[in-house]
RNA sequence: GGAAAGGUGGCAGAGUGGUCGAAUGCGCCGGACUCGAAAUUCGGUAUAGCGGUCUCCGCUAUCGUGGGUUCAAAUCCCACCCUUUCCGCCA
């Protein structure tokens, strides 16, 4: 959420920024709302004094015995006038409230101006894809005869899931291990476990809400009927390790406060239909280890480029050949001030696909979450949030299968990985 | 699922219709005392919004959330959420 104050004082600003990441910011409508709010704020106002007013006379004369009926002659009908301005209030501010929900984080100035995904800007190359001798395959004729078995994934869930037995299940299991503890004893992340389904105020307070409920799964309690309050499954853990600070005054002290989790993450990919339908590059559940920081507005931007850091050791270790890139304004998330993906090589698509997406949120987020921090004058100011992936799970079991996959189908281990596979080198059919 | 208790400021905790934004303690900030510190002592210390003559003043809202009663609600009524304890069920 932005900061109304820079809507009511520098307008013109903002929507020039926001048409930058291509949204149109209605100028007249906001105005008409603040104006009507001002309106039926000051009008509200003045009577809620009048109101308080005469109820302590009529409580300072009922305490020396007087005679009140004069007082209370006043105050009568005042109470319907106040009521239906009250109303009024109301409404306005929560359809201000609804605009301001739903416009996005105003892109960082070094962010470059672009469309879509053509425009962002490539920042580093790092590794050198491996040149075959042999015909490639993708992740799914490599993992299929290993174990990774769709059509099954597809009977109990339906598209979009998969089933992993033998051992592929256990790299993948071990790529999650390896990431959480490089994260944690490496990069001084403290280790998570979080639930895995949230109620809409969490999702509210990281920005998924109430833009977003397409992409979301949401949950009910079995048996359950009607209006009850619905549940979600996270889309990341992003959500639950950024809502720890909800409604929190966290001591500057405790700062930067920097947290990981494994999890699986939960996405009803809406409007994405026709996409990555094959394989497992876009699922409906998958796994990720995720990193959060939440820290001095000062140092958000130094953050940022440290967990790039943290994310490329993940990458760099496994030895898999990858790209920096900045992503232009037109291709960011919605709550994102600025965002870097790191892309990894995928030989069968002779490409580069997105493997992490880190961000620095800035004060977006902590706004909605009214996550504060007490800064040197002793005052509540807003933290900056960040987030990003260290890294997807699934993904990354792609690019394992995909880069070091041999003539005789077999896959061999990265070696960092070999410890968490009991010592194997090699997987194969 | 059943029963009970409870949710008040940064924290602990009093307050059961009226000068209550809320006692007291802790914490924090400033002063005094001290060579300095501790102890002691004095004073200050919520957040957000609106308005103004805008380093200050005034007003409004906020005691889990939402509604209701009333001239007036932390306090009474209703609904919901959450927490704790006990019982049941359960990995």
């Amino acid at each position: 959420m932005l900061d109304i104050q820079a809507l009511r004082n520098d307008l013109d600003q903002v929507a020039a920024r926001l048409q930058a990441r291509g949204y149109a910011l209605d100028i007249a409508a906001f105005n008409r709302l603040e104006q009507e709010r001002k309106t039926a704020q000051t009008q509200t106002q003045d009577l809620q004094a009048k109101r308080n007013a005469s109820s302590k006379q009529i409580g300072i004369a009922k305490s020396k015995g007087e005679d009140v009926s004069a007082i209370l002659a006043e105050v009568a009908g005042l109470g319907e006038q106040l009521k239906a301005n009250e109303t009024r209030l109301a409404d306005v501010q929560a359809e201000l409230q609804s605009l301001l929900l739903n416009v996005p984080n105003l892109p960082h100035s070094s962010v470059p101006v672009g469309k879509s995904e053509a425009d962002n800007v490539e920042v580093r190359k790092v590794g050198t894809p491996r040149s075959f001798d042999f015909e490639i395959k993708d992740h799914t004729d490599v993992g299929t005869p290993l174990g990774l078995d769709f059509d099954t994934g597809a009977k109990l869930s339906g598209a979009r899931f998969t089933l992993m037995r033998g051992q592929i299940a256990r790299l993948h299991r071990a790529l999650a291990q390896y990431m959480l503890d490089v994260q944690t004893e490496q990069h001084g992340y403290t280790e998570c476990y979080t639930p895995y389904i949230v109620n809409a105020e969490t999702l509210l307070g990281t920005g998924q809400l109430p833009k977003f409920e397409a992409d979301l799964f949401a949950a009910k309690k079995g048996g359950q009927e009607g209006e009850s309050e619905a549940l979600y499954l996270i889309p990341t853990s992003e959500v639950t390790l950024t809502n720890t600070v909800r409604d929190e005054i966290v001591a500057a002290e405790a700062l930067p406060i920097k947290l990981t989790a494994h999890t699986p993450c939960f996405r009803s990919e809406a409007g994405s239909y026709g996409r990555d339908t094959k394989g497992m590059i876009r699922q409906h559940q998958f796994d990720k280890v995720e990193m959060v920081q939440i820290v001095h507005p000062e140092s958000s931007y130094d953050a940022l480029e440290q967990m790039v850091g943290h994310a490329e050791n993940i990458l760099k270790a496994l030895e898999l050949p990858y790209r920096v890139v900045l992503l232009c304004t037109g291709d960011m998330g919605f709550g994102a001030a600025k965002t870097y993906d790191l892309e990894v090589w995928l030989p069968a698509q002779d490409t580069y696909r997105e493997i992490s997406s880190i961000s620095n949120c800035e004060a977006f987020q902590a706004r909605r979450l009214q996550a504060r921090f007490r800064n040197a004058q002793g005052k509540p100011e807003l933290l900056h949030t960040l987030n990003g992936s260290g890294l997807a799970v699934g993904r990354t079991l792609v690019a394992v299968l995909e880069n070091y996959q041999q003539a005789d189908g077999s896959v061999t281990i990265p070696t960092v990985l070999q410890p968490y596979m009991g010592g194997l080198l090699a997987i194969c059919a």
